[in-house]
DNA sequence: GTAGGGTTAG
């Protein structure tokens, strides 16, 4: 071992130089202390060592690069100093700022007693590095050590418990940080309000909030994205109002879960006045923003406005090309999701495992196998992506809509995910749209394994058998799915007029415009009756997720929405609407006969896709 | 020293 050549005395004149000429300095020390040799050096045993940490904790002061960090920290345990707790715990807080977390923890395991500024500061690095699980095991030892958590600790242990949807935890953190003294915190308070909306308690974040003493923009704002996360939208828009009715000022964040909720509804009007707002506000050239514009005119139906916002957007960046991407995939047009991906590519930008989960999408909706078979490939041979569920998903929609049936099976077995009822249930789809009966029953066996309870699966398999005309087995199918009493969703469309969204359910007569709705469906049935339309009886049409067969298919909550749309709008004008559910075949095939009749261009998102009706036809080219 | 945020399958 080699002893360090520096005299102690010329260490203390350096760090006196450092105390008045700050970083710079700092550099030199580092430089001086450093050896070109590599083997290690005797830790200096003079008085002159604490001078030495206290010189790098002085120059760390003013550090602003990840270079620096690394070379105090080599320093400090050159000279065996790196159990100094002041010049440690600043290595380690500094190492957390450049998200170098476990860098920043084998400093901090190295210190005897943490004090509790590092302990927070540790657990809140791995929450927003989202390694949860860590931060947790970092509050939970830092109780067992009886040290008190505090008001900086309990905003990133509530980060952490939301991250990974623990709601019992995240009750029992809510009790400690009361425990604790820490509820009129309103940095706490707010990621309360976070923690239960991200585990879907959302009644519970309102009463937090309605509690709050004090409620600025951050409040405001996770309320609000709040109740867009948990599927509440109209309350998500409702609440951007009172927000602003309480004088608080909207910020680009606010205006992200407003758009996605825009987006959501399919309410292009609301999606437009924000955009004029985002506009006014001066947020248009905020990427984040224009990628959630791009999303909600998308959604709502407007591909090319979503476009031409791509278009000008600068510094666009792996989601604002991905976003792009999936809206060409949304509505179908797969060609152009797979061009944009190569021009993403061509630009430098590097994707990621969103990006494949868009373009595979994008080419199963399509059916464009090939394509979808190399991107596949492409994802983790040359951009080093293991494939997960989704992406497994995308490919065995993309396989069994070619009729690669077995092919799917075969991927399905051999994928390193295990699978789901759900990607089982996308192969039975497609043993629906072959006919494979043989190998529907295997499938439904491994499904009714897997999850009892769905109706969809049970409404699949039985519409195989009737199609097939084996009724006493699609009857048996039935009654078992009564007998399970499994679960069914709900139908339900959505169409905005006149800036509110209207509603309406299967077969529904709650309309205020009920009357004049049901009289126009008639009047649409007598002329669609004429040029040829025949209601569809075969099941096969009916989606995975059909409304049941005993509500009358001119009734579908679509047909509603539309006929609505009719009545109030004026001749010509586009009809948009959403439905939560996948739309029937006989529904798709009616519309192509009201778009006729009508001269309309009627615009139906599903929960999967866009279709375009217009001229007797449909966008989708009857492939979804 | 602290909070809220844009893209994604079936």
């Amino acid at each position: 071992m080699r002893a360090l050549t520096l005299n102690p005395i010329k260490h203390l004149s350096i760090i006196t130089v450092i105390r008045h000429n700050g970083f710079l300095k700092f550099n030199f020390l580092c430089t001086s202390i450093s050896t070109s040799s590599a083997e290690p050096l005797e830790p200096i045993k003079s008085k002159a060592t604490n001078q030495i940490a206290l010189g790098l904790s002085f120059g760390l002061r003013k550090c602003t690069n990840l270079w620096s960090v690394k070379q105090a920290h080599a320093k400090a345990i050159a000279c065996g100093i790196q159990h100094d707790t002041h010049l440690s715990t600043k290595i380690a807080i500094l190492y957390v700022s450049f998200h170098k977390v476990d860098a920043a923890n084998s400093v901090f395991e190295s210190i005897p007693n943490p004090c509790s500024y590092l302990w927070n500061y540790m657990i809140r690095g791995y929450a927003t590095e989202g390694q949860f699980g860590r931060s947790l095991g970092l509050y939970n030892e830092m109780m067992q050590k009886g040290l008190r958590p505090d008001k900086f600790a309990f905003p990133f242990v509530l980060k952490s418990c939301a991250g990974l949807s623990n709601l019992e935890l995240g009750k029992l953190v809510h009790q400690h940080s009361v425990c604790c003294g820490c509820s009129n915190d309103r940095f706490v308070n707010v990621a309360l309000v976070d923690m239960y909306a991200k585990c879907g308690e959302v009644e519970t974040a309102r009463l937090v909030f309605d509690k709050m003493a004090v409620r600025d923009l951050v409040s405001w704002t996770s309320m609000i994205s709040g109740y867009g996360h948990n599927g509440y939208n109209s309350e998500t828009l409702e609440f951007f109002d009172l927000m602003r009715d309480s004088g608080v000022k909207a910020n680009r964040v606010s205006l992200l879960s407003v758009l996605l909720a825009c987006g959501s509804l399919g309410a292009l009007r609301k999606g437009e006045w924000f955009h004029n707002y985002v506009i006014q506000t001066g947020f248009q050239c905020d990427v984040l923003v224009v990628t959630a514009l791009m999303d909600m005119y998308a959604k709502c139906g407007s591909l090319d406005l979503a476009r031409s916002l791509f278009d000008e957007a600068a510094g666009k960046d792996v989601v604002c090309w991905s976003a792009m991407i999936a809206c060409y995939g949304l509505h179908g047009n797969g060609r152009k999701a797979v061009d944009l991906f190569n021009e993403m590519v061509k630009t430098g930008v590097r994707p990621n495992h969103v990006t494949f989960t868009s373009v595979l999408s994008a080419c199963s909706h399509s059916g464009l196998l090939e394509d979808g078979k190399r991107y596949f490939k492409l994802m983790e041979e040359v951009f080093g992506i293991a494939p997960k569920l989704n992406h497994f998903s995308c490919m065995v929609d993309l396989l069994g809509r070619a009729g690669r049936l077995y092919e799917a099976k075969t991927l399905i077995e051999n994928m390193p995910v295990k699978p789901d009822a759900i990607i089982w249930g996308s192969l039975l789809g497609a043993c629906r749209i072959y006919r494979n009966l043989d190998l529907a029953e295997r499938v439904a066996d491994i499904i009714f394994q897997l999850d009892h309870f769905q109706s969809g699966y049970h409404v699949l398999l039985s519409n195989i058998y009737a199609a097939k005309s084996r009724w006493n087995k699609a009857e048996m199918v039935r009654n078992m799915m009564a007998r399970r009493g499994a679960n069914k969703i709900q139908g339900f469309s959505l169409i905005e007029f006149d800036n509110t969204v209207h509603k309406f359910g299967v077969g529904d007569r709650s309309h205020p415009q009920s009357d004049r709705i049901y009289s126009k469906l008639e009047e649409l049935a007598a002329k669609m009756k004429r040029l040829g339309y025949v209601p569809s009886t075969d099941f096969v049409l009916h989606d995975i997720e059909e409304e049941g067969k005993e509500e009358a298919l001119s009734y579908h909550s679509e047909r509603l929405a539309i006929a609505f749309g009719l009545i109030n709008t004026s001749p010509g004008t586009p009809i948009r609407v959403t439905k939560n559910l996948r739309i029937c075949g006989d529904c798709h095939n009616a519309i192509k006969f009201i778009v006729k009749i009508e001269k309309r261009l009627i615009i139906v998102r599903d929960m999967h896709r866009f279709h375009h009706f217009e001229d007797g036809a449909c966008s989708c080219r009857d492939y979804w």
